[in-house]
DNA sequence: TATTGTTATACTCTATAACTATA
DNA sequence: TATAGTTATAGAGTATAACAATA
């Protein structure tokens, strides 16, 4: 088997198993990247943001109604340019985030279960390299964009 | 980066790469599947493709109508149990099948571009060994569940 | 007039379950 | 009655485009 279908078996593998974690703190895999990045990049108005998970921004509405209403990000709005509206966590946000690296942990353990820590360096070192020149942008994972 | 993090994004990724290479062949991944099964092992009826494939039967139903009107693959009846359809590839279907793999060497080509010929041997073992633990099916495609 | 966020519409894809033919 | 294949239906999820507010 070829090393492109491994990863593309073993990927496809990781991400749904990555769903089933997180789904335990009610959470789909695009809610858990738009969290990661509004905690990574505070205060960004919701285009910029639809533009960097790689969907359109009439999706990202229900994303942000679900997550603002359960009291996790809120929306504020630019006293500059009322039509802007950027995102930040709240309190509760934080936690849950903290929670949710726990879960990917937890995850990346499951997954590397098979080598052992020189193994898994290796392992993410190589992948590293495939995924800059693929020219994939470090931490925004491409199935983000459906589901 | 966690490498199950990198794994799922790299994965996610070079399976929608091969989405768009294949359609070059006016096909979709979940029949590249299909017709790379019906190769390996002839004969079989749909419902046992189904479950290998991990779909329910029905949905196998419209995958198989569309290549059997292009004459890559055929029904044929059981004599012995009537409600049996086997399915076999058609001489066409084997043509189309190299074509399949050649785009695969392509694809994998692309897809380990950065990385030396000793490098991909490495990631192929240490990929194959994160399967084997995972316990997926040698050859078959999780993401062939959807789309 | 242009842009942000939102809503509405129409479309694709899917699983579930009914249906038929064979056993 | 049970099983293989098929068809029908109904639901979820999506992108496109229209819309309202603001600039």
């Amino acid at each position: 088997m070829t090393a492109a279908f491994l990863l593309s078996q073993l990927g496809v593998h990781a991400a749904a198993a990555f769903g089933e974690r997180i789904a335990a703190l009610d959470l789909t895999p695009p809610q858990t990247g738009l969290i990661r990045l509004v905690a990574a990049e505070p205060g960004l108005p919701q285009q910029a943001i639809a533009a960097r998970l790689g969907m359109p921004a009439s999706r990202l509405v229900a994303l942000v109604d679900g997550l603002d209403e359960r009291g996790i990000v809120e929306r504020r709005r630019n006293p500059e340019d009322r039509r802007l509206h950027a995102l930040h966590l709240t309190e509760a946000g934080g936690e849950l985030l903290a929670r949710i690296a726990a879960v990917g942990r937890e995850h990346d353990e499951a997954i590397t279960a098979a080598l052992d820590p020189g193994e898994r360096k290796v392992l993410r070192d190589l992948l590293e390299r495939i995924a800059e020149q693929q020219g994939l942008t470090p931490g925004v994972h491409p199935g983000y964009r459906r589901l």
